[in-house]
DNA sequence: GGTAACGTTCGACGGATGTCAAAGTATTTG
DNA sequence: CAAATACTTTGACATCCGTCGAACGTTACC
């Protein structure tokens, strides 16, 4: 049986916390690939292509769990990592596709 | 003349740094002060209410300023914060619309 | 010129944060 | 059971961050 790790609940989400939380590189980094990619990624998936140690990662997760900003199921030996979308949406409308759409090309489109 | 302090260009605006800035209490509050009044308020004026020193409110002033979210101009012996809001929209659509919105009251309305 | 007003800079201090190596905990597999 | 897998936890370390008191510019006003 998938067991979930212990995260605060939707009324208690913190703005501070969560921009926090998303103001840095490796975080940001995990949550837009779990944003964009759909469906739910294991640590380890998500985490592939990132230049840190796997204890960093793990701290990071958890930052970003604590934050309220994702889910964290235990299934068997890997957990599975998903974006907190509703609840997200719900206090902060708009935050997640703010902060998480890919940004465009620096160099503007030229036609 | 009023004189302009030295600001990142629209160009070099960095996500992470922008949401680090606005990541702190006494920021996020500055923020909001100036994104729900119109018009360009004074430090002073802005920074009334908050509790900490006078220098520190400097300090958070500069880290806005740095980080791209406002403009500072320095009038006689005041100065003039505004956040760029032309900017900020045309790098991050939506973003300040997010982070700066009233919350709504955490007690969900009865009907 | 002298003084007051407004804000900045400097230096210091304590607490938080990101990173890693080493050891630990479940869980699956042979 | 033993070994391998997938993360986590612990402890340490260097760095960064928010805050303050004191001193410093500028500008305005008498």
């Amino acid at each position: 049986m998938p067991r979930q790790l212990p995260q605060p609940s939707r009324d208690s989400l913190d703005l501070i916390t969560i921009l926090a939380a998303l103001a840095d590189p490796v975080r940001l980094t995990l949550m837009r690939a779990m944003y964009t990619r759909p469906g739910a990624d294991d640590c380890a998936a998500v985490a592939d292509g990132i230049e840190v140690g796997a204890p960093t990662i793990s701290h990071h997760y958890r930052v970003l769990r604590e934050a309220g900003l994702t889910t964290t199921t235990v299934e068997g030996r890997r957990r599975v990592v998903t974006i907190r979308r509703e609840d997200l949406e719900a206090r902060f409308p708009g935050l997640l596709a703010a902060v998480l759409a890919p940004e465009p090309a620096d160099q503007p489109a030229r036609a």
